[in-house]
RNA sequence: GCUGGCGUAGCUCAACUGGCAGAGCAGCUGAUUUGUAAUCAGCAGGUUGCGGGUUCGAGUCCCAUCGCCAGCUCCA
């Protein structure tokens, strides 16, 4: 029998398995790092039969092998069997429910008579270990569902029972390993031999089938790699992403805080964070300014009628806060587009006047849950770089490549990688299916237009219209939503937007939600973990700092700062009585970008001798060199990021 | 909100099965006058998150509460 694997040829026996084949036709090597092999896109075990495609020849069979992503997955799946088995070894009664390879690892979701806890790690690893040693082999057999059924109520696994019951198909596979037996649609590594670098890392609570009204279970996360080799490398990228982590670094740099038992979830900006903040503000309303947007602002406290009449008293009430002044009902804002609306709808406007397009850094109130509050990441008051477009349906491709172009300049300015999705007409929705296809299309479209590439997330849309949302990740790689560009067919209804067109009719005006940073907590936050504290030159809150070698040259240092600062540069000096290497090592853990020290050689020549951030030195220069420099520094990332903006 | 873990000096962390709350850094004072990542000495720093309870005695054990951390659910 002649059989294809990969591009090669190989004469099979008759009834070899996957693994024969493989064996016959990759080198030893290769074969050895095979934990399954894949037909036809299918991804089998290396203990199962050929499939007849590959039999009469028809499709080629290929390896699957540790160093590929679906390998990997494959033997974090197993992984997590293993320590199933193991958990239920050493904790009998444990019911087990579903335990998926994720991007990283791997969990296995326990419903337990006890909670576990990382102290039970040791023991759990120890049994695992004992089952990678014995090798024992993972078996699968395909059985009916009644027999599954049957199988599983037997062990009182109510949960798998449940998951047997909603199947499609007539029969399911299960696997075997030791004691332990799964239901499974597989593959698996053809024994736990295959483990070989693993390590549990967490516990925590999940609700059964992710759902708040079932009952939570104890899972426990885990991740296990090729070899010991990558799992090091690995749980030293979490420890070094730790490092990062911007709660940290805020308070090493003095950028903010949290005083938990006064304002919990609200930030308290301090001042070398606030003025990073006011930097950054300053910034992005120039450019809204640029780019044709104007700014408005309007109250944090709105009336309830209003919320009711926007429907956010129906559909948000949970999230937001109220409060009674002279015995009337009011609610704190959660979003900024009620008075922007109310701006607009203030006279009658004509077609001419669009787009119609309001800024505002909109400071709002959610009330979030106090288990989802994370540092800047996630809180309760916070500022959104807020804008609604208001245009005729003409106008809305335009509008949105301009929003989109927007996204694209400032993440490039800050050198963030950010992923597009746009979001599409989910089941609840309102609206016409036209409007809604004609909103998607404006946004793919410009996405196209653009070449910017994005992903469709199906029916994920806000009900009242599609959007556009944009994702950055933080330094543990979990992701965060900053941008959203969202179509609203709801509002200009409920607050019958209207203007006066060419034909001298009044028509209804499309308006577009959206935000770029998301939230500066969120965004600074992000941009702290990003650049791991050191703020490029344009925002870190000190640019330079003089350093004196001894006290002799204090006056010189002062004189030094003072011309700088003259020149617009945010500089300090530090005339502490300290050694010179001590003080270049505190502004080397504050992530100055310059140290200009001072000693007798510099003040006799009327200069400062420049230190970067990353340990090189320039030497002696002019004070208008490095004035120059530090402001070609500002600059830069602007040139790079084709915006062309003079920092000053 | 839910499950688990955790709250000790400004920060990072000690304090065994309940037995005198401690160290480094930062701060202050003094000495030192120093050349690119930590000079030395002294001083000061606390209602152990808050509130109850058990005990001769609680940082430690129990209850309650607030908050933080990991995740779930939800979202910028």
């Amino acid at each position: 029998m002649n059989i294809c694997v990969e591009n090669n040829t190989v004469e099979a026996p008759e009834g070899a398995a996957c693994a024969d084949a493989l064996k016959l036709a990759l080198s030893g090597k290769r074969f050895k790092s095979c934990v399954a092999a894949r037909a036809n896109g299918e991804l089998l075990d290396l203990a199962s039969p050929l499939p007849d495609a590959v039999r009469n020849g028809t499709t080629p069979l290929e390896p699957v092998t540790l160093d590929s992503d679906e390998g990997l997955d494959l033997l974090r799946h197993s992984t997590a069997h293993v320590m199933a088995a193991a958990v239920q070894k050493l904790f009998p009664g444990t019911k087990v429910t579903i335990g998926p390879a994720i991007d990283k690892g791997f969990y296995y979701d326990f419903d337990p008579q006890r909670p576990f806890s990382v102290e039970d790690f040791a023991a759990i690893e120890a049994e695992m270990r004992a089952i990678v040693a014995a090798g024992t082999p993972f078996a699968r057999r395909e059985v009916s569902k009644d027999e599954a059924i049957r199988i599983f109520e037997g062990k009182g696994e109510n949960y798998k029972v449940e998951i047997i019951r909603e199947i499609p198909a007539d029969a399911v596979s299960l696997y075997t390993l030791g004691d332990f037996t799964d239901l499974c649609r597989g593959p698996h590594l053809p024994n736990a031999g295959f483990v070989r670098a693993f390590k549990l890392l967490s516990v925590a609570g999940a609700y059964w089938r992710g759902d708040e009204k079932n009952k939570m279970l104890s899972r426990i996360y885990g991740t296990a790699f090729a070899d010991e080799a990558a799992l090091a490398k690995y749980l030293h990228h979490i420890e070094e992403a730790k490092r990062r982590d911007h709660r940290k670094l805020g308070k090493e740099l003095d950028l903010f805080d949290f005083h938990e038992d006064v304002a919990p979830g609200m930030v308290f900006w301090h001042p070398k964070g606030m003025l990073v903040r006011t930097i950054l503000e300053d910034f992005l309303r120039k450019e809204h300014l640029k780019r044709g947007y104007e700014l408005v602002q309007g109250p944090q406290l709105l009336r309830r009628e209003l919320w009711e009449k926007s429907g956010h008293y129906d559909n948000y009430r949970e999230n937001m806060y109220f409060t009674e002044i002279e015995g009337d009902a009011y609610g704190v804002k959660p979003m900024n587009c009620l008075a922007h609306m109310l701006i607009y709808g203030r006279h009658l406007r004509s077609y001419r006047e669009l787009p119609v397009r309001y800024a505002e850094l909109g400071v709002v109130h959610r009330h979030e849950m106090s288990g989802v509050l994370h540092g800047l990441l996630r809180v309760r008051q916070f500022t959104q770089d807020d804008a609604h477009i208001i245009c005729r349906p003409d106008q809305l491709e335009q509008e949105i490549i301009g929003v989109i172009t927007l996204v694209r300049d400032l993440f490039n300015l800050f050198g963030f990688s950010y992923r597009l999705g746009v979001a599409t007409r989910p089941e609840k929705y309102i609206g016409t299916i036209e409007a809604w296809d004609r909103a998607t299309k404006a946004l793919t479209d410009a996405l196209t237009k653009l070449e910017i590439p994005f992903a469709i997330n199906e029916g994920d849309g806000a009900f009242y219209g599609p959007k556009i949302d944009g994702r950055v990740t933080d330094s543990l790689d979990r992701e965060w939503q900053c941008s959203t560009i969202q179509c609203d067919f709801t509002l200009p209804e409920r607050f019958d937007l209207g203007y006066v067109g060419q034909d001298g009719e009044r028509h209804r005006p499309v308006m577009v939600h959206r935000a770029i940073l998301g939230s500066l907590e969120r965004f600074i936050g992000i941009l702290v973990e990003h650049c791991a504290g050191a703020f490029p030159t344009w925002l870190a809150p000190v640019q330079a700092r003089v350093v004196t070698v001894t006290d002799k040259h204090d006056e010189f240092a002062q004189k030094v700062r003072d011309i700088l600062k003259a020149k617009g540069l945010r500089v300090e000096a530090d005339l502490r009585n300290e050694k010179l290497g001590y003080k270049v090592r505190a502004a080397q853990l504050e992530k100055i970008p310059y140290v200009l020290v001072v000693g007798d050689k510099e003040l006799e020549a009327g200069e400062v001798n420049v230190r970067l951030r990353g340990g090189e030195t320039l030497g002696s220069m002019a004070l208008d060199r490095v004035a120059d420099r530090i402001q070609a520094d500002c600059d830069e990332p602007f040139k790079q990021g084709g915006m062309n903006y003079r920092f000053s």
